[in-house]
Order: C-alpha cells, then structure tokens, then sequence
RNA sequence: GCCCUCAUCGUCUAGUGGACCAGGACACAGCCCUUUCAAGGCUAAAACACGAGUUCGAAUCUCGUUGAGGGCACCA
C-alpha cells in the first residue's frame, strides 16, 4: 500500500473548463485531502490541432476562483502575480512542486514518451507501423463490410520492415490475445473486458506525441499518482491502460470512473441547457463555496444516515469518502444551485458579502464615488442578505438608494381601502414624523410610524404600502425602515414631497 | 452492430436481506410568522423501471427484458 495518496486532474487545453470537469477535479482533490494527500493539475496537451492559447491560464484561475490549492503548480499567491498567458503556462512547464515531478505540460515531457514506448518494443509489448489514415480507413470499411469487429492487429500490417527513422506510429500489443482484463474500480466495482475486444492502440503517434493512453500511463506512475480519478467514459479504455502498467512492471493505481453530469433533459450537459462553464456561473453570481458544495453532492452523499446538505469545503474533505461516489450519472439542478447559493451567501459575514458584491453591484451601474455611498451601501448588506439568490440579484434590491427614482403614480400612491385625501393626509404626516424623528434609525422609525398607523385608524400595511411606493418607487422592497433609514433623511422627505404633490392635484 | 456501465419521489440522494406501508434535501402546493419580498417553522403530495427466480422474508442477491449513458481515432 501506498504511504501517501496523490490525486490529479487532468484537462485537455481546449478552452474553459467545463462543470462537469469541474466536478471530476473536486471528487479528486477531496480524495487527496481527505486522506492528507497531495492534488494537481496537468495539461493534456498531446493534440496539437485542439490546442487553445490561454487554456493554462483560465484552468489556473479557475482552480483559484475555487479556492483550491494546488500541490503540483504555483499557489494562490504566484497566480495572482501572473499577468501574461505565458504566465501560466511557463508556470506548469516548471519543474517540480513540493516533490511531484513536472512539468506538468504534456508537451514538455515528449521524451519520457518516447522512451517509454522504445521500452515496450524492444521488451516485445509494441510494435512499429505505418499504414496511412487512408489506408486503416479502407481496411476498416472492408472489415466493417464483412460485419467483423474491428480491431488493428499487428499481422495486419501492410508493411513490415519499418525505419525506425522514418515516420510511424507505436502500437501495443495485446497480450495476451484471448484472455480477459479486469479491474476493481473505486466507483463501478469489478469490470472485466476480453481482451479480443481490446485494439492493438497507437501508443505514441506518427509525429512523436503519445496518445492519451501511453501519456496518462506513464505520467501517473512517474507523477506517484496513487487513485486515477476520471470521467467514466474511460472506463472503456482502462484495460489498455491495465495492460500497460503490467508490461511496465508498475504498481497499479486505484481506478475511479464517475459518472458523467447530465442536463435537465437527461443528454450530456451542454450549452443548450445553460451555462456550462465555470466562469459564466461565476459571472452570474454563485460563490464558490456554492458550486463546490453542489458540484460535490451531484453523486456523492455522505451516507450513513448522515442527511447533511450544506457543507463547507473543510466539512468536504472531513466527510468525503471516495466509495460514496454514486455509480449512476446525475442531473444538473439549476434550482438545487440557487437555492445552495442562498445558503452560502446568509453564511458569509456581511463584510465579506459587501466585498464580494461590489463589483456585480458596479456592473450593474451602481457607483459608490464617495465615502458616505459606500457606508451606505455597506449599512444596505444585512437587508438584502437574506434576499438574494446570486450576488447579481443584489442591484436590484438597492438600486433605488444610489439611484434617483421615477414619481409613482398616483394609482401607488392610495392606500387599500383608502381615498385619496386619506392617503395624501397619511403621506403628510409621515413626513413630518421622518422631519421630526430624533434618531433616524430603523427600530425607532418603525415605533413611531406603528403609533401614527394607529392614530390615523390604519392598518400598519396601509400605511406602509404606500410609504413604500413613495419612498422607493417600488412594490416590493428589503424591510422599509431599515431601507428608509440607509437612504437618509434628505432622500427620503424630498420623495415624500414629490409624492405628496402627485396626491394633491 | 459490438463492448462496457447505469436504473429509489420531477431532481440530488439515504438505503448493502428483516428496524422501510422506504428517510432527508431541492423544486412544487397549503398553513403559520409578517409592512411587501425574502428567510424561518409546520403540513401535504411525490419513488424502489418491468418480469422471473433465490429466500421464512428483497429496494437490497441472481437471471432476463426495457430504457438511458459511454466507448469502439495517429482526440482527449
């Protein structure tokens, strides 16, 4: 047995990183920690024509944003260093982190490949080939033609004597031809394949970039990976790759295949069923203590009878335990998120959420130019915490403090049940206890507008419906005083006044 | 077509032969609280895909059926 674990996540460079990915990174970073073991990133960058300029960074960042910190790769403080996409990308072409081996560039390490697949040809596990694209594509049509499975093997070679100068693949062989390979996965359990079912694969390609099977192989046992956490869609090429590490003579890792992520309809999550990326839920407003929660519990539970839905990232890795991850794929709930979200932003101390609001509040055109707005906007917190689903529904709610508002309408402006001599006498002396009160502050504000309801013989929503509609220009607003008293004295008379005006023509 | 995987409320799940006429959470509905909106509390409705076995007893084990997902590249 191993003395510690390591885990990594492994994405291809071809543009953001993708939830579900995101997913499968969190179930392995949980499996590191949990067990105090240590977690990184590596670059599968072995398809040059799927490559995207600027991959390292948005992967680099994404694991930032999370909060995730990376054992192999530069820590939280370095990124933040980071200006350029070269930035990060040279940052994982590094050598090592606290005692993994990188670089963690798939391209950097070509010539561990290379002679790693040397290696199994002269000790007879591969071979060399050269049968053109075009040629493999006839002799599969023909094999397909005669309704055979098709599976390269090396008697169907076209060509024999091959320079090892010249261009040509490396294949495995697989040995043995008829019998069977099995493996115990963490999350499916016992899988066997026939090996008649398992094609003699490129190894390493026609021009010097392994595949998929040869790298992970080989990085994974160079790298001390000791559990293989992947997507499931794996799981059909894991006997290669068992296959491999015997020829190699290496320790086996453990195998972990989770289930895809799936949208509302039940197809493979996408595009079309909203946002895919992680930066978009970013954007939109989720914290990343949300998306992490979430991503978590989307086939995994702590079980045992433990029915806890909200956790920290340290409750996580206390409780994570790699054999609870579900065996079925999941569906995605937008709603389930929302509602998570919620819950982590009440969590956050109101400080922590003014800061991390501000720069949705200030997309949405809210400015906070002068010291007075901000202390404003920070007194507006607390009656909005409880209020918003993401930190873009925050404007929304408090936009008409900073902003100026439209004169309602007359119609707002009289009260249920109420004429309009009533409600323009109601507004009135609502301004002059606002003129009058000593403390501008919610709890006192709320007493005494409660003493003139009943002075006035009014039901207190009444009164406050239309105070409301005065004051904020809205309907629906976070608690009255508590707003009325954020928005100030001056604000609120002057709206007062226009409103008493409307009432009195 | 071949291979592999999966199958409990609408959704995420608990459940590993008896404690389950199946528990929790989200969503939905109703009620309470309440100045609106939230938050919170309570209540309701809601599932073991189907069919055979094994067993005194099955959501749990076996087989089959159906459905869904994935793989079958010099992509990862």
């Amino acid at each position: 047995m191993t003395s510690s674990v390591c885990t990594r996540f492994a994405p291809s460079p071809t543009g953001d990183l993708h939830i579900g990915g995101v997913r499968t990174a969190i179930f392995a970073w949980l499996t590191a920690r949990h067990h105090g073991g240590k977690f990184f990133i590596r670059l599968e960058d072995t398809d040059q024509e799927r490559y995207m300029p600027g991959s390292a960074r948005r992967i680099l960042e994404t694991f930032d944003w999370l909060g995730i910190q990376l054992d192999g790769g530069p820590d939280h403080a370095s990124l933040r260093q980071m200006k350029t996409d070269e930035d990060y990308a040279g940052a994982l072409a590094d050598g090592s982190y606290k005692g993994i081996s990188g670089p963690f560039v798939q391209s950097q390490r070509l010539p561990l490949y290379q002679q790693w697949a040397e290696w199994l040809v002269e000790h007879g596990c591969a071979y060399r080939a050269n049968e053109t694209p075009e040629e493999l594509e006839r002799m599969r049509a023909a094999v397909i033609e005669r309704k055979e499975v098709w599976n390269f093997r090396e008697e169907m070679r076209l060509r024999t004597d091959i320079d090892p100068a010249q261009p040509h693949v490396i294949r495995m062989r697989v040995i043995p031809r008829d019998g069977i390979t099995q493996l115990h996965d963490l999350v499916k359990g016992d899988v066997a394949f026939e090996n008649a079912n398992t094609d003699d694969a490129v190894l390493l390609k026609a021009d010097g970039y392994p595949t998929y099977h040869l790298a992970n192989v080989v990085d994974d046992h160079l790298q001390e990976v000791t559990h293989v956490i992947r997507g499931d869609d794996w799981l059909s090429s894991a006997p290669k790759h068992i296959l491999l590490y015997r020829y190699f003579g290496w320790e086996l890792p453990q195998f972990a295949h989770v289930p895809n992520v799936l949208g509302e309809d039940g197809r493979k999550l996408s595009k079309r069923h909203g946002a895919t990326s992680v930066f978009e839920f970013r954007d939109q407003g989720y914290l990343h203590e949300a998306v992490i929660n979430f991503l978590a519990m989307l086939g995994w539970a702590p079980g045992e009878g433990d029915e806890q839905n909200v956790f920290t990232a340290d409750e996580l890795i206390e409780k994570f335990s790699e054999e609870h991850i579900g065996s079925s794929p999941a569906v995605f709930s937008y709603s389930k998120l929302d509602w998570l979200n919620g819950v982590h932003i009440r969590r956050l101390p109101p400080a922590e959420l003014a800061e991390r609001l501000l720069p949705f509040v200030e997309q949405a055109g809210l400015k906070f130019d002068t010291p007075e707005a901000q202390a404003r906007f920070r007194q507006a917190i607390p009656l909005i915490q409880e209020r918003i689903k993401t930190l873009r529904d925050a404007a929304g709610l408090i936009d008409f403090i900073f902003t100026d508002i439209e004169t309602p309408a007359k119609q707002a402006l009289i009260g249920q049940k109420m004429d309009q001599a009533a409600s323009l006498a109601a507004l009135r002396e609502t301004k002059a206890l606002l003129e009058q009160l000593p403390v501008f502050d919610e709890a006192p504000m709320e007493q005494a507008m409660r003493t003139l309801a009943e002075r006035l013989h009014l039901k207190a929503g009444q009164l406050f419906t239309i105070v409301r509609n005065a004051v904020t220009g809205k309907s629906v607003t976070p608690p009255l005083f508590g707003t009325i008293s954020v928005m100030g004295r001056e604000t609120a008379l002057q709206r007062l006044e226009r409103a008493i005006r409307v009432l009195s023509e």
